[in-house]
DNA sequence: CATTCCCGCCACCGG
DNA sequence: CCGGTGGCGGGAATG
């Protein structure tokens, strides 16, 4: 049917209305801040009215019949337009909720087919405008992450060597024609060998996470990877001028040097058009005419933001512009701030990481069976904060499924657990204190207080008396978001500008738990060098991936890695309940870096200090639960998943850069201006602190060291193997934001009671949470 | 004819 | 086995 007309009236069902008009509408109406939240009531709201206005704008000429359709020419369906439509629905800067995509609404409300959407997110996800959550859903980041992206992608694009690539390519023309075959092939072999793009085959370097997700296997290659290489030969030309001929050559000569087929070239230019006009609806490229000797030939000009070689700057730039927004709202509603738009965005961001998915389906599961036998976990109740109690009891659930012989799961978790353990003993050890202060009731109570009184130092000496807390750690400069939840906590993220990494975690309860580690890295001596960009390396021994290389496993790697990773997670689970006993607390962490991790800490521990803390390593932590973040009011069952999650970008960042921004901005205002953080609520007020303290650190920060990155050609490779790492990464941060966080005093001061929830012992609680459901209800 | 690129078949993949 | 994904290329619309 649709081949024959394009509109398809038919096949849609009566109920819906859905014209070209109403799409126009959605574009206008892109530019009201409002559109999201009504794009849900307003499919079923805009159907009629407007129509007319648009249609006979279009088709005046024709008697208005049903030459509606008949006009909707090529261009109608074309997908720039469809591009257009799309990213009216959803803000540049989304700030607070999330956009959430759903596809098949989308493409409903779009009028296309699915498959034509997909065509559309793929190129936003290499840019990292969204990331998948699901089946179906995406989450919508908007140009938060963009300049890092691009940055990342025009780091891997130099160390790609595109420029020369580029070079002998155009040189080639003129010598003869086109065509590439012999030595062409011979010498792009040779280029590209000796750089060893290899890595290339999957840059995901953009802190893309999908292929973690352990999903994508080799399908994702292509858009996907495809749009990012492109963008990157614009990136590293000079004229940021490039040819679809020259991008398409040279995207295949990556591939595969071999088979230059005529059919695959004009396959590629043809995903080249889906591209472009991707791009050029993000008004980030534009189609211009380059006229050269041969001719006059269409390319494509980049019309982006340029992206700075430095790093830092870029992304404090990037930081920065983006908090606006988050700010201006988070301040106004203070309270809700808090309760709603804190939680919820945290939660998404927790969410988004697609190894997350899976671990929240499965959790999902879980719970349900679980839920039948319901496991009062944690009064909940008692908090103030609704959205806390909410998630505590998903919390609490989430020990009891621990509990719960997970089926399959907890055999393959097995051995990697152990690594995992064996990790989680390493940082235990560089927590000195965690065990000499076992009692840390502080952390039951939600309340930093403790935490915040202590200097901002920040780095280094860590004791913080417990709080599981945040800081803004170390020279290290990383940033971290942290953010807590428990039954009693409370959230606090905590950002660092510094490095632009920040990771939010959600700590549940934990022990006390204070250190001065935070190094333990194991790897850090080796890399350190490198520690920019990979964290990876790091984590690396540990798990001992191969690092080998590259080029032609990948694929398989990433794949291992993929399950590792699920099975790390899993593994947390499982080692949680073997603690529960234990641990009066536990901690419920959400670590994700969003850039580069630096474990510039390496200031570490020696050896020796670790083995002296060795002993206390049982008490340890290792139960952390990972992830997790229920969203009270969105989706419940992303939410209830622990899991942890863990960007890893080399290169890349992270979508919770989101969360980071909000962060950021809040350290801003707060560090510009303290009195005024008096005027908030003390929730505000006290996340605010959090966040001044960070924001304070950054000055100090001398900052990077880390600097740039040595282009080596392994860094792909590595960027994948750092989804292994996760697990340790993860526990490893969680570790040090324990140790390191410490607020400075006058934050303390202003820092009211923020969740006063009355002292509940503990222990209770924390049995709670392990506890097996199926307790009171039942 | 050349350039664009829509359309939708169909293979994959995870559930 | 199912339904979401998305590679892929024919061939239509456009220039």
């Amino acid at each position: 049917q649709a081949a024959t007309s394009p509109s398809e009236p038919r096949e849609i069902p009566p109920a819906d209305p859905w014209t070209p008009t109403s799409n126009l509408k959605m574009l206008i109406s892109a530019a009201s801040p409002e559109i999201r939240s009504r794009e849900r009531s307003r499919e079923l709201s805009n159907n009629t009215r407007e129509v007319p206005q648009a249609k006979h704008c279009l088709q005046e000429h024709l008697p208005g019949d049903e030459y509606e359709k008949s006009q909707p020419n090529r261009k109608e369906k074309s997908l720039r337009l469809l591009c257009h439509k799309f990213l009216a629905r959803y803000p540049d800067y989304p700030s607070t909720e999330d956009s959430f995509i759903c596809l098949d609404e989308v493409a409903e409300e779009l009028n296309v087919e699915r498959r034509r959407i997909y065509g559309i997110v793929n190129v936003l996800e290499s840019l990292h405008m969204v990331s998948r959550l699901a089946k179906n859903r995406y989450v919508w980041h908007g140009r938060h992450n963009l300049s890092k992206t691009l940055q990342a992608l025009k780091k891997v694009g130099e160390e790609n060597r595109y420029t020369q690539q580029i070079q002998i390519i155009k040189k080639r023309e003129y010598e003869h024609e086109f065509d590439f075959d012999g030595e062409r092939n011979e010498e792009k072999a040779r280029y590209f060998g000796s750089s060893e793009h290899s890595d290339m085959s999957f840059v995901e370097l953009p802190g893309t996470e999908f292929h973690a997700a352990s999903v994508n296997s080799r399908k994702d290659k292509s858009l996907r990877v495809m749009s990012q290489k492109f963008v990157m030969l614009f990136l590293v030309s000079t004229p940021q001028v490039v040819s679809l001929e020259v991008a398409a050559k040279i995207l295949i000569g990556e591939d595969q040097l071999e088979d230059l087929d005529k059919s695959k070239f004009k396959t590629k230019i043809r995903r080249f058009y889906d591209i472009t006009n991707v791009l050029i609806s993000l008004k980030l490229i534009e189609k211009v005419h380059v006229t050269e000797e041969r001719g006059r030939k269409p390319a494509f000009k980049w019309t982006g933001p340029e992206i700075s070689q430095d790093i830092q700057d870029t992304k404090l730039e990037t930081t920065y512009a983006t908090c606006p927004p988050a700010v201006s709202a988070f301040i106004h509603s203070k309270a809700q701030c808090l309760k709603n738009l804190f939680p919820l965005r945290e939660r998404q961001n927790f969410i988004r990481h697609p190894s997350l998915i899976k671990l929240v389906k499965s959790i999902e599961k879980d719970r349900r069976k679980i839920q039948s036998a319901p496991a009062s976990p944690v009064k909940i109740s008692a908090s103030t904060d609704q959205n806390f109690s909410a998630f505590p009891s998903k919390m609490a659930q989430v020990p009891a499924i621990a509990k719960h012989p997970l089926e399959g799961q907890s055999k393959k978790a097995r051995k990697i657990g152990m690594k995992l353990s064996q990790s989680a003993l390493e940082c235990t050890l560089s927590l000195p204190e965690a065990v000499a202060k076992p009692e840390a009731p502080c952390t039951t109570t939600p309340t930093l207080q403790p935490a915040l009184t202590q200097p901002l130092s920040a780095c280094t000496p860590s004791h913080s008396s417990v709080s599981p807390v945040i800081l803004p750690h170390t020279f290290s400069s990383v940033p971290y978001a942290i953010h807590l939840h428990s039954s009693q906590t409370y959230t606090v993220t905590t950002y660092s500008p510094s490095f632009m990494k920040p990771v939010l975690c959600a700590v549940t309860g934990i022990k006390s738990i204070n250190s001065k580690a935070l190094n333990k890295t194991t790897t850090d001596e080796r890399d350190s060098q490198t520690a920019t960009d990979d964290p990876t390396k790091s984590l690396t021994a540990k798990e001992k991936l191969p690092i080998k290389s590259q080029t032609s496993s990948q694929r398989g790697l990433k794949r291992s890695q993929a399950l590792q990773e699920n099975n790390l997670i899993k593994r947390f689970r499982s080692d949680e309940k073997s603690l529960d006993t234990s641990l009066t607390f536990f901690l419920c962490g959400y670590p994700i870096p969003l850039t580069q991790y630096v474990h510039d800490n390496k200031a570490g521990f020696s050896n020796t200090e670790k083995a002296e803390m060795s002993s206390l390593q049982h008490t340890t932590y290792s139960s952390l639960i990972v992830g997790v973040s229920p969203r009270t009011t969105y989706e419940p069952k992303a939410v209830n998943i622990p899991a942890f999650h863990i960007t890893p970008l080399n290169i890349m960042l992270s979508p919770t850069s989101t969360g980071a921004a909000l962060v950021v901005n809040n350290s801003c205002l707060s560090s510009s201006n303290t009195s005024s953080v008096q005027n908030l609520s003390p929730s505000v007020l006290n996340f605010t602190l959090h966040h001044v303290a960070a924001g304070v650190q950054v000055p100090v920060n001398p900052v990077l060291q880390h600097v740039p990155v040595p282009l080596q050609p392994k860094s792909v490779s590595h960027s994948s193997e750092n989804v292994h790492l996760q697990g340790e990464k993860v526990s490893k941060n969680i570790l040090q934001y324990i140790g390191h966080g410490r607020l400075s005093g006058k934050v303390s001061a202003v820092i009211p009671p923020c969740v006063p929830r009355e002292p509940q012992e503990p222990q209770t609680a924390t049995e709670n949470f392990f506890r097996t459901p199926g307790g009171p209800n039942t």
